[in-house]
DNA sequence: CTTCTTTGTTTACATCTGTAAACAAATTAT
DNA sequence: ATAATTTGTTTACAGATGTAAACAAAGAAG
């Protein structure tokens, strides 16, 4: 069973995500996007992708004649692994530990809430019927 | 005014957790914490206070004959700041984001969803009567 | 075919992190 | 007052991370 228990930097989150945008990408236009987006050297961006692929999150074509890159790592399962970490670590795993300290902070602007209302409210009603 | 800007490394975060516990601590205390804890050296843990309070997340007193530490920077500011950080990055920003991907990957247990929800539900209803 | 350009691979290097060992100063116990 | 212990400060060092320069191979252009 492959392990994705891979977890990115922050800069292998930013080319995951030029992956992720669409894949297979020639490593030109990968260093392109990159040099744009971030401002990168072309051999940083070759680097990041080299130790992407090391760590198995990155696979690579080299049959024709521009090498192509392709994500390995899915980006949901990135993000939760992330947020795992981040809500033990941060808020004792709790979820609603967070939400109650973003709202005591009012770092929740009301459409978030009402969107996040909705969804919930929604959630319980499914799990309510069945 | 005090930049709280402050990043804390995970490390760290296990010494700001045992200040935020109770404080001030003598070096004593905090370093026998951080034995049981994580098995730390008790120079592991003196570096890592020398660094905090280099960062300005710690302030230390050695009035008395034993040195002590304090916190300086808040749990909640500190848990805000890494909270922004990563929604920003891994969900766009947005919290409702966030939880309509934990649901779908049901990374979210019943009363994780039943709490947040009446959570919610009293937002509303505040946010809603004035 | 030489030369210029693009692409790919190695090597480099400073800073940050985790983790301490060493050494020095102050206390405490004998 | 001496030795043993505790506490505080400096120095160390490997692995991770951000950032790239150098060098080599392959293709394109003249």
């Amino acid at each position: 069973m492959s392990d994705k228990n891979i977890t990115l930097t922050n800069a292998e989150w930013s080319v995951m995500e030029c992956l992720w945008e669409s894949a297979p990408k020639t490593g030109r236009e990968i260093t392109d996007y990159l040099k744009a987006r971030e401002g990168w050297n072309r051999s940083t961006t070759l680097t990041l992708l080299s130790r992407l692929e090391a760590k198995g999150a990155v696979v690579s074509d080299s049959e024709g004649r521009k090498k192509t890159f392709s994500p390995l790592l899915r980006r949901e399962d990135a993000a939760l692994h992330e947020t795992e970490d981040f809500l033990s670590r941060v808020y004792k795993g709790s979820l609603s530990l967070m939400v109650s300290s973003l709202t005591k902070k009012k770092a929740l602007p009301k459409e978030e809430i009402d969107q996040l209302y909705a969804m919930l409210k929604k959630l319980e009603e499914v799990e309510n019927d069945d």
